[in-house]
DNA sequence: GTCTATAGCCCGATAGAC
DNA sequence: GTCTATCGGGCTATAGAC
């Protein structure tokens, strides 16, 4: 089955434990990182015993795989489903020239769509423990980020670039592919640098109302960046 | 001296010693967070015995502070340096209306060099270190991160909050405040996000090459965010 | 598939000699 | 200030009963 399968049998029995452990090991991965975290700890969260890990996973680093493998899938079903359609709307117009102004404003509209589904993932108080995984899985890659990057990161990142190159022809690919890490960064950065954005804000915290300020700041330079003209 | 000073006596050896643990920890704690870090590894990698952390630092603790310090005074000496005259300049205009457009086309110049000052430190393979321990303490902020915020963090986005609020008078303070840190989530991208950025842009490191289209980059971002009529 | 028990290792801190 | 030696504890992995 699945390469995380356990070596032997199949049950509901094993099956709920490996879900148990997965997401308890979520949290305790994603509070101090790989090492800090340790096995007897999630298996008590987990209300499972600590030797199961070894036997369901292999070990702690079989664990952790696991856990990104698990997260991967989850983002999979929750952005993977606009991005389909997308891919097929682009591969439509992909023969023809210049961009009449609706198929214009529709790029736009789906760039923006795009834009505010992964800053409302990143936003998210409950997807915080992934985000602390992926964001220390970037920044010393084990195997866990490949999981990542072919799971669903390439996939968006393709076509966020393309739109661009849509609505902004004169660019290169390169050019264009660079101006998406520059809106990642401006998504990426309400997670990542948290502390200082709250004390720079004096927020209290990143609530509703703020994440709606948050979006029509990058909207607007969204907005800006696309009607440029360098 | 120094709030760190060892608790007795005073010596060219000690602060050798003091001196060797701490790049040393900068090393070990930026590998893989504190916790991973081995005080003996530390130790070893400083030529230093194990004992000295504890007499030094009062522990790994104390030592993982004074690495903090050590950074925040670093980064301080390297960009506090042209923070002083662009705050003495914003206060020369303060009581002025509407900028004269010699004045405004200061701004922008003051603008992009502070930006492109941060760029190169972060992008700076040197930098790697620090960088990795500024991120890691951002996401789960502890007394060190009030040493780095106090230290320099926020002075310097004071200023260029400060710029772009003369440059886009028709803004809020919040708004002003709310577009630097998109700012310089366009700046993090770049090491936060660096797995991605790799297999995005199919490069094969961060090289000056690189850098100046990085720059470019983020540069034309910033003229096309000035120039935003919303 | 789940459990207990434990082997074997590395850790941070520190007492005490120099 | 620096060193050696060691204490006490937490860790992962695993053998073996059920």
């Amino acid at each position: 089955m699945s390469p995380t399968s356990p070596p032997a049998e199949r049950g509901d029995r094993g099956d709920s434990t490996r879900r148990a452990l997965i997401e308890a090991a979520i949290t305790e991965f994603a509070r101090d990182g790989f090492h800090a975290a340790s096995t007897r700890e999630i298996a008590r969260s987990a209300e499972a015993n600590q030797a199961l890990i070894g036997y369901h996973f292999g070990g702690k680093e079989g664990l952790y795989l696991a856990v990104f493998q698990f997260i991967s899938e989850q983002i999979q079903a929750r952005v993977g489903m606009a991005v389909g359609p997308i891919e097929a709307y682009l591969a439509e117009l992909q023969d023809l020239g210049a961009l009449t102004m609706p198929q214009r404003e529709q790029c736009v509209a789906l760039l923006m769509r795009l834009v505010e589904g992964m800053t409302r993932m990143f936003t998210d108080p409950n997807a915080k423990p992934w985000a602390q995984l992926i964001l220390r899985e970037q920044q010393s890659p084990t195997k866990a980020f490949d999981i990542l990057f072919e799971g669903f990161m390439s996939r968006y990142l393709g076509i966020v670039t393309q739109l661009i190159l849509r609505l902004r022809p004169e660019l290169s690919r390169d050019e264009a592919a660079l101006s998406v890490i520059t809106i990642l960064g401006q998504i990426l950065v309400f997670r990542v640098a948290r502390s200082t954005l709250l004390r720079h804000m004096t927020w209290p915290d990143v609530g509703p109302d703020q994440v709606d300020l948050i979006l029509k700041q990058i909207k607007a330079n969204l907005t800006a960046m696309l009607h440029s003209k360098d």
